[in-house]
DNA sequence: TGAACATATGAACACTTGTTCAATTGTTGG
DNA sequence: CCAACAATTGAACAAGTGTTCATATGTTCA
């Protein structure tokens, strides 16, 4: 396992460092986490979804105003990162938050914007 | 305050839509703020300060090969999301996470990505 | 089967982002 | 004040991202 740094103390030669693993693969994948939702469009789609769900592409597409492919393209992103879930019932395909967990972070961010002054 | 949607009943014509105000300003606000923790050099400097702070911006730079330029500009923006905080030491500038539940925002995306096959 | 509809995909484009390099600001100690 | 060091900033460039448009895949029902 690949450590972020190899350092027992730090440059400082003060603080020591924690056995915390945490590898450059895990900071990748963190990364390609939140890079899910840090785009206004995803993060409506979420917040669409986590009001109402299951919601087929045209249903999401219409009340954000966008093209069915702009939407298409978005909610792939957010089905590889494990945050939507996608069903098939005949033509339309209904997506749902994968878990509670992700409406969670969306009004966890919200909280952590309000504090502002 | 701006709706996201000014709908009362989804357009799936079934679902009620919770009274849950999240405005197109907070979209942009959360968007930004996520987009913060969407790069693997911002991550990885988020985590170094995790296990050892406070820290100058040089001692950052060396621990993670990069020059302090870069780390500077990254600094900057982890500071416009106030997610670290800065503090001069004569010549020095000293990092640290801005609070403790940043560190946790690390723990919590570290689990998600974990839980895979 | 074939027309109509829902969704997904690929290429192309404008736009954004992260790094590098050079120059600047800020601080200390001679 | 000035030399040396720490950090910041701005411009420039390559690489990445989100949308659009055209096309393809799936599904239903006549």
């Amino acid at each position: 396992m690949t450590r972020v740094t190899e350092l027992k103390k730090c440059c400082c030669n003060e603080c020591e460092i924690p056995d915390i693993e945490m590898t450059d693969k895990d900071i990748m994948r963190i990364s390609e986490f939140y890079k899910a939702f840090s785009d206004p469009t995803r993060l409506r789609i979420l917040y669409k979804l986590s009001t109402a769900q299951p919601l087929d592409v045209g249903c999401i597409a219409q009340s954000l105003e966008m093209t069915d492919s702009a939407v298409s393209h978005q909610l792939k992103v957010l089905r590889q990162q494990r945050l939507v879930t996608a069903e098939r019932k005949g033509k339309f395909v209904y997506y749902s938050l994968d878990d509670a967990h992700i409406g969670s972070m969306l009004s966890a961010a919200l909280e952590h914007i309000k504090e502002d002054y």
